[in-house]
DNA sequence: CAATCATATTCGTCTATCCAAATAAGTGTA
DNA sequence: TACACTTATTTGGATAGACGAATATGATTG
């Protein structure tokens, strides 16, 4: 034991963030969200190449985010939580939010 | 031009998760979620140096989750937006939730 | 048991991130 | 202006993450 248990669940908690912080998985996410899709259809979708595909799923297979099921030669892909989505539509009206206010202030600016 | 806009903001949703991916970090929204606080108290709770808690909140700084406030000599930061917290709570919940099945598992297991 | 199709993994390389240490910059006060 | 205090930034070195290319694994079919 080195630290207070607390920064344990923070690691925890930023594993699970990490696995958010790349607009690949992201959009993985979102497209799982719609219906369970096997690799392949995820790599077309996304115009992404079948490593960089398979190698994303995989760490969000590690923290439990999607799961995977084996249907013959194909491995289909489902979301295994829909909470992770609404987390992630929260922060993208954090971010949307934050663009609109930037604007509103350039605007602001140019009019001065 | 290079990409459909999606992607896009898929990168901007994901920097605004990059700033999440730290254990650090999310301790400082936690802490700040409390009430607003300067640099100096900010570390001493975290037991962090200081330049490590000034780097981490630029970071947040730079993507609009907290601001900062010149108050003499100290600068007082603030949560910018709520839902950030909301939206932490939603993974810290998938996580634990991932953890109890996973300890549930491996009690099945060795009962067997 | 080949041959094929779908998926997973490994390897090499590049880039990004983190921390600690040192230094700089801004503010209030003598 | 000099000094003390608080916060910010820079630098260097170690670690982790991302991608493409090549290769390996797993399942189905003939």
């Amino acid at each position: 034991m080195q630290k207070p248990q607390k920064l344990e669940i923070q690691l925890l908690q930023a594993e699970i963030c990490q696995a958010l912080a790349d607009p690949t998985r992201i959009m993985l996410l979102y497209l799982l969200a719609a219906g369970a899709k096997n690799v392949g259809d995820l790599g077309a979708t996304l115009e992404a190449s079948q490593p960089t595909v398979s190698r994303h799923l995989k760490v969000l297979r590690e923290r439990g985010m999607v799961t995977a099921e084996r249907l013959g030669t194909t491995v289909n892909y489902s979301l295994a939580d829909r909470r992770v989505i609404e987390a992630l539509d929260l922060l993208r009206a954090v971010m949307t939010d934050n663009l609109l206010q930037k604007t509103a202030l350039v605007d602001l600016l140019n009019q001065a």
